[in-house]
DNA sequence: TCATGAACTTAGAATACATACA
DNA sequence: TGTATGTATTCTAAGTTCATGA
């Protein structure tokens, strides 16, 4: 299978470089080495048992225990999924450059030859220059989340032990309280307020003003009762805006003759035309199943005269469509100003809710309007149509004695629920897969923010027990029973690759991808010699959204005999894991540790490798841009490690050659200022006066100047390159403990606003509060 | 035990907006 | 001031996990 795949060797590069970054790899390694002997019997020993469990599979059916019926589906379906097999959809095309230039990196790293390799590469010029970061002023911009320490809560004993507390107020109590404090118009807005530019009022601004206070709720209690709030009142959600007809003069062909078409069918017609210039539109599911769907909202008579697709002619539409958006490009500032002015009077009045006496930031307010669905990868539903979703399909759901939201006029919501022990405001089915949409808080909002500094915090309960659970999933490798192995080694996977659980899908449903669970026998590759090393597994299969897995990873020689025996006797299309699922494997980490499930190690592993890398990469004489570097490279090994890819911008390379030219530029303006401050110096000699003497000052001012751009532009053309395919906002966001950037950026004197933005600030409010610069994941 | 539904997190793409530069 | 470009925000699909009920 892979050896049709043309994998370049960065990629290969890219996965056992991340690898290094587990440090127990080695640790592994080293005993590895020692039980040899003793392993070598015991691979004898554990070999058989093997042997036993399968030979009663090859004297019996090939059906596979973990579903009854599961896998002989499976083989039914060999075939079916073999048509609908996704190309891969999205190469793991990490470029040859970033890899080669990443892995060197981060081996020097590891090998502590950080220093050398910087001197040898594009940031040597970086460590000349040693301008002390100028934390003050730039943090005394708008940096409104330091507060007076004595507010700060006490840190380590209790944010280790993160325990829910008891709320204080009963629930009527609560919203006497909150209807009270309406009364008195007392709930101030808790977000930045926009000043009428909409730009966000800086510190200074602010700190002439009366300060406003933040909530800071992770200075408060919690509620213990599985309950979510006690008053949640808010407006509902924004409905989609109406169907606008086409003017007459945009028309439709259908076999080069002009037709009109229904509201109903021309809406639909619309959803296509607008989405002509993307590639979905070539894609046959894509066109059978928008075709399909749309006839389906086709008058009669549409119905019989339009049989065809590609006899459907929709230019005239795409192009008004097109003009369209171009017009809004070139509206005036006053027009664009009064959409602002909307947009924010929506968002003022629908954006915000109230809960449990505080105003809250929305995250989504809008229902999502009706269109083609995008799925991703092959999805084998892509073009289908999204219908319309009227209030009869809303469920609202806020405090019983709270303002209920009104439907629109002459209609009415599904259903209001007073479910205190959910936190989503509103809530719809869709129809391509029958799942719940849900409308819910911003990130920034108390009800998320806790939960992901639980997230964080179980994670670190992890770190205090992993060795444990690695050396118990080492021992069950060698198992009698199948079904241990296997979770084991599929733990092992999960632990050392930071692969997703994989749960069970449904065929025909989604994009065939897959976890770690839900690896086929054809997703893997075993190699006992491969590149120089040995007992190698190369991975390939489509994961989360379709992005493309491609690893090659040295295992240890347990792990690659157990895959043997895993794969043995097995179609391609078989499960490579058929005694586990997810559920299985979570139930087994529960028992290991409370609030352990195969997520966390992803979370964990993130977590550390950024904390690890962050220490190696850092040094205390790089100044600002180099110290941004370092965490950017941090970063972007959490990234790799848990396979956040993007698609390479459009723009990229014309990017890229600008910022050359730049660079090419300030090279030249450079070596003329050096060449001036040569000459002044030939002045000065000739002329000792204090004329000359303070020109040559200021000539050599401007050098050290242009050095210091050139600088600046060179860290930022590497930085680019390294990242034009890695995603680094995704671990950021949902994978990185905030509190070990917070504590990197107190240590270093880096003012926060250059790692986390606005709005990462506001997601991150509670972490920027309580870490301090020795802060430990 | 298993299937299903519900609730919530994680994800990349698309789009809107801000800023730099000519 | 207009345009190009980069960054932030929005959008919503696609995962994981847990609860429930047969």
């Amino acid at each position: 299978m892979s050896g049709d795949h043309s994998h370049n060797d960065s990629q290969i590069d890219s996965g056992s470089r991340v690898n290094d970054s587990h440090k127990h790899k080695d640790k592994y390694k080293d005993k590895e080495h020692k039980h040899k002997d003793h392993k070598e019997r015991e691979n004898s020993k554990y070999g058989n048992s093997d042997h036993k469990e399968f030979s009663e599979k090859k004297h019996g059916e090939k059906e596979r225990t973990k579903h009854k019926d599961g896998s002989t589906d499976r083989h039914r379906e060999k075939d079916k999924r073999k048509e609908i097999k996704p190309k891969k959809e999205k190469e793991n095309g990490f470029s040859r450059y970033v890899f080669s230039l990443y892995c060197t990196f981060l081996l020097y790293t590891i090998a502590g030859y950080i220093s050398d390799f910087k001197m040898h590469n594009e940031t040597k010029c970086l460590i000349s220059i040693t301008s002390p970061p100028r934390i003050k002023s730039e943090l005394n911009n708008d940096d409104v989340y330091h507060s007076p320490k004595s507010l700060k809560r006490e840190r380590d004993h209790d944010e280790t032990e993160f325990k829910p507390k008891k709320i204080k107020l009963e629930n009527d109590k609560v919203d006497k309280k909150a209807k009270k404090r309406k009364q008195d118009e007392d709930i101030k807005p808790k977000k930045t307020q926009k000043n009428k530019k909409g730009e966000v009022a800086d510190g200074k601004k602010k700190a002439k003003k009366e300060p406003e206070e933040k909530w800071k709720w992770w200075e408060e209690e919690r509620a213990t009762d599985g309950s979510k709030w006690s008053f949640l009142e808010h407006k509902g959600p924004v409905m989609a805006a109406p169907y606008e007809p086409l003017p007459s003069n945009v028309r439709f062909f259908y076999d080069g003759k002009q037709m009109k078409l229904s509201p109903e069918a021309e809406e639909v017609a619309t959803f296509f035309a607008k989405m002509l210039d993307h590639e979905y539109t070539t894609k046959d599911t894509f066109r059978k199943n928008f075709f399909k769907d749309w006839r389906k909202e086709m008058a009669s008579e549409e119905k019989s005269k339009i049989t065809d697709l590609k006899k459907c002619n929709f230019n005239e539409m795409g192009e008004y469509f097109k003009a369209q958006s171009e017009a809004r490009k070139a509206m005036t500032k006053d027009d664009k100003l009064k959409i602002k002015v909307e947009n924010e009077r929506l968002l003022q009045e629908y954006g915000f809710c109230i809960m449990d006496n505080h105003k809250e930031r929305i995250a989504n307010f809008r229902i999502e309007p009706p269109g083609l669905f995008r799925g991703r990868g092959d999805h084998p539903k892509m073009g289908m149509l999204k219908r319309r979703i009227r209030p009869e399909d809303i469920i609202i759901n806020c405090s019983k004695g709270s303002k209920h939201p009104k439907s629109p006029p002459g209609t009415k919501w599904k259903e209001v629920r007073h479910d205190n022990k959910v936190t989503w405001l509103v809530s719809w089915t869709e129809n391509i897969q029958g799942a719940i949409k849900y409308i819910m808080l911003n990130p920034s909002s108390r009800i998320k923010g806790e939960k992901d500094w639980q997230k964080y915090e179980t994670a670190r309960n992890l770190k205090k027990c992993v060795e444990r659970l690695r050396n118990q999933y080492r021992e069950d490798w060698k198992s009698k029973e199948m079904r241990i192995r296997q979770r084991a080694v599929a733990l092992y996977f999960i632990d050392k690759l930071a692969l997703r659980a994989g749960n069970e899908k449904e065929e025909g449903e989604s994009a065939d991808t897959v976890g770690c669970c839900s690896l086929r026998v054809e997703h893997i590759n075993l190699y006992p010699e491969k590149d120089g090393q040995d007992f190698v597994v190369e991975f390939d299969f489509l994961g989360k959204d379709s992005i493309r897995y491609y690893n090659k990873v040295p295992v240890e020689k347990r792990v690659f005999k157990n895959l043997q025996l895993f794969m043995e006797n097995k179609q391609p299309e078989d499960d490579l894991f058929d005694r586990l699922n997810t559920s299985i494997l979570n139930k087994h980490l529960q028992e290991l540790m409370d609030g352990l499930t195969a997520k966390v190690f992803r979370t964990y592993n993130a977590s550390i490798t950024l904390q690890q890398q962050l220490k190696e990469l850092t040094s205390p004489d790089e100044n600002l841009p180099a110290k941004i570097l370092s965490y950017n490279r941090a970063n972007r090994a959490v990234a790799i490690l848990c396979n956040h890819q993007r698609a390479q911008p459009k723009t990229f390379e014309k990017s890229m050659q600008n910022l050359q030219t730049k660079i090419d530029a300030k090279k030249d303006q450079l070596s003329d200022a050096k060449r001036d401050v040569k000459s002044a110096k030939a002045d000065l000699k000739v002329r000792r006066d204090e004329k000359f003497k303070k020109a040559v000052e200021t000539k050599k001012k401007a050098v050290e100047r242009l050095e210091e751009q050139l600088m600046k532009l060179e860290v930022q053309a590497t930085d680019r390159e390294e990242n034009k395919q890695i995603a680094l906002g995704t671990s950021k966001l949902n994978y990185l403990d905030p509190r070990i950037s917070v504590a990197w950026c107190k240590k270093w004197g880096i003012p926060i606003e250059k790692i986390y933005n606005k709005t990462q600030r506001e997601k991150f409010a509670w972490a920027i509060d309580m870490a301090e610069d020795d802060y430990e994941f």
